[in-house]
DNA sequence: TAAATCCATGAATTTCATTCACGTTTGGAG
DNA sequence: CTCCAAACGTGAATGAAATTCATGGATTTA
């Protein structure tokens, strides 16, 4: 009745990535003979070639991609859940797997997980950054458990909580002529060469919350991959950037760069940590969440350029 | 080295659903005996228990809901697979199937779908309605490959498609003091009763387009889930409700109800195709979209209240 | 053209899932 | 309270199925 099994899989997976039934067979501690006859077998049972044989080389079939692709889907679950199982054994709690869909995020990151593995001892914590399907994606497909990022979605199944506020500033350097202004306005960029993150314009948010409204396109547009680069050219005045405030202020002793609120009523932005639902009930998930929210108001407190008392009471 | 197999997530999920290993076994056309010794088996080599058994009763362990969890994931996949397959091997080409977010669409659906079997005979359709992690969670999840929704998602990893623009107008019956008026405003309705399909206001148009923004609320608000149902109590004065023009005027003859629109310039909504990117290779899901894009001229000219006459080269 | 690789195949073998048979426990009916 | 049916666990037996061994043909490369 049921003839597709996890080998199978396995077994596709490893012939694709080896390119060779021998080299796959090796992978997987079997001999060759063994995959030949447990491919020959799976073929017979389902009627269909997985792979196209021309001469020595293998080339996937429709039937062979389709359970290429279904191989990648399932096998990380399967590791993932005897990780998971084997640490129910030891009695450690699991592992969180984080996902960053936020660039500057990771700094803000750091300063929550360091006491949350203090107060977790057996609680791994992993944190992940590509996702073939975005983070969205990589959230429903299990690949991680929760996510950091800028966009929310309120969908069934997904929850997200904000848990951090921060204002994102235009960066200058030195000598530029807005160091120490007020605000800047979107008009005054056209001229600059503005350096990001590489990500699409439509995702940044100095595009689609004060350039674009304004029908300004800065006069160059350089993408950089890390901060440090980033605003080592910033200081350099090699052209300006946007990022956090609080980054800005973290970064301050590096590099000789100043913030400027853009716009006069300045660009505020909030994190959100997203995770499925049913995770809502774990311990360690929900401490995670509220040791980031807990953080909120010290970091919200350096969201103000002039040094703030902090205010109590404020939600 | 790889301990956890298909079958043992089978004999999880039906452990859970028959409530007994006998019953479980009979089921998977083993005996009893057979479970118990994989079941041990398993338990021994996770060193996890996976029920805890209090008297004849099985409940499941921590680590005994997390395989649950991943068996109502996974095999669906794999039976999913297998169909599939099978349907290579016959030369037909698969099943699309379809999932629905959105009530009313169901109407508009079938005028795609007729068309679509004739010119694709070797692919079944199949549409599905509830979801447990929404749609989108369902498109992810690899539980529909179409997913038809009014609400797109822009993330990596999808792809959506308008396929559908419509006008959503207000549905008064024969008495009502609206009917024939030009168009309706938010303050007109504060003391009427406004009968919708039982979902959260947040994501009925009538709401975030309409009443909200005016800061409005219907004296009494009741959910109907069927539109027929719905219409009926229109008809015979007991309330108001607001749907697509095009499907009030499908029911125009079953019903004596009337469409007003919303505001003075109508509130336009879209409907559209959502699925996942590596599918849009896939001929027969291009033709279907194809199909539902080439099908939206006739569609959107039914958008008009006075019979306005189809103006050709409208984007 | 020889050597090296690679895959397929059939027979031999070994592994391991399944069954059989039986014992123990549990929960309910009388 | 007792007895019985039903359920689960266990060990030995078995048999099906996966794996290996041995081999040959095909393809690439040196």
């Amino acid at each position: 009745m049921a003839v597709l099994e996890r080998i199978h899989l396995a077994i596709i997976r490893e012939v694709e990535a080896r390119g060779s039934l021998t080299a796959a067979a090796r992978q997987l501690h079997l001999t060759q003979s063994a995959l030949s006859h447990a491919i020959a077998k799976l073929e017979d049972q389902i009627g269909v070639k997985i792979w196209r044989r021309e001469g020595r080389s293998l080339e996937p079939t429709q039937a062979g991609a389709f359970l290429l692709g279904m191989a990648n889907r399932l096998l990380p679950q399967f590791s993932h859940a005897e990780e998971r199982l084997q640490q129910f054994a030891k009695g450690e709690r699991g592992t969180l797997r984080i996902g960053m869909e936020c660039h500057p995020c990771y700094q803000w990151l750091l300063k929550i997980v360091a006491p949350y593995l203090d107060s977790w001892p057996r609680v791994e914590v992993d944190v992940r950054q590509k996702f073939q399907f975005g983070g969205i994606g990589a959230l429903f497909g299990y690949e991680i458990d929760l996510l950091v990022t800028p966009d929310p979605l309120y969908k069934p199944g997904l929850r997200f909580t904000p848990v951090f506020d921060y204002e994102q500033v235009l960066v200058v350097g030195p000598d530029h002529p807005l160091r120490g202004a007020d605000f800047v306005l979107p008009h005054q960029l056209a001229e600059e060469t503005l350096i990001t993150y590489p990500v699409a314009t439509g995702r940044l948010d100095i595009y689609t919350q004060f350039l674009t409204p304004a029908g300004i396109t800065p006069r160059q547009h350089k993408p950089i991959e890390t901060t440090d680069i980033m605003l080592l050219m910033v200081g350099h005045g090699r052209g300006v950037a946007a990022l956090p405030r609080w980054l800005v202020e973290e970064y301050a002793g590096k590099f000789d760069v100043s913030p400027v609120r853009l716009g006069r009523d300045g660009v505020t932005k909030q994190i959100f940590l997203g995770l499925r639902e049913p995770d809502a009930e774990i311990d360690y998930v929900r401490a995670f969440i509220g040791l980031a929210s807990a953080y909120r108001q010290p970091a919200a407190a350096s969201l103000h350029a002039a040094p703030t008392r902090v205010r109590p009471g404020k939600a």
